[in-house]
DNA sequence: AGGTATTGCGCAATGA
DNA sequence: CTCATTGCGCAATACC
């Protein structure tokens, strides 16, 4: 809106005399309406939707304690069971980060 | 809003004839302009948000895809090996979920 | 060309 | 009383 015209009554421009004139004013008024209030759902959909994420987001958050505790817990096992007795043998050599981390590669390369 | 005032120019109401009355519209013009303003940096900053939830989300959900994969991978490696030979003495028995499920739980819970 | 949709702006009522 | 917020109408455009 370059030319910021304030509030000129009205002279040249917008219709003419008063009859179309009138009419599409109230055109432009009920148009006008109609737009504020689609704006305002969407201003109100927006924020909903900050909820709403906010709340998956938690759940994620969750989710990613308790499986990093369980994979901790479970290395841990994995671990002492390998620095036992008779299995250093079957154990010995094996890099249990790598094999995690080639686990969670493998998922549909299939790339050499 | 009650009272839906449509457009009269001014006659009762508001201020008295013309100096009083200008400087209050032109002070209350300006507040309007702050007020739209602040509006409106709040509208784009809601809108941010969302996008930034959206990315922490993501990359929240990849965290669980691999950490998922991770465990699958260790719990198959873990039963697969106290399925085995002499093992069964040493696993026999054992609860794999279960002991999943109290390590996640264990996390500050001090009642027996 | 001709309509609707959006947007900046000012006014007045009302909220704080 | 002052400033902030909000419904409303106008006019300029943006959009089709």
């Amino acid at each position: 809106m370059p030319p910021k015209r304030g509030k000129p009554k009205r002279d040249i421009e917008s219709g003419e005399d008063s009859d179309e004139y009138r009419k599409k004013r109230d055109r432009n008024n009920l148009a006008v309406k109609r737009s504020r209030v689609k704006s305002k759902q969407k201003t109100q959909e927006t924020m909903s939707r900050v909820n709403q994420l906010r709340q998956e987001n938690s759940v994620l958050e969750e989710k990613v304690k308790v499986l990093t505790q369980e994979l901790g817990f479970l290395k841990e096992l994995f671990l002492a069971h390998a620095s036992n007795n008779a299995n250093q043998a079957k154990f010995e050599g094996i890099d249990l980060e790598k094999l995690l981390k080639d686990s969670s590669e493998n998922t549909d390369n299939k790339k050499t």
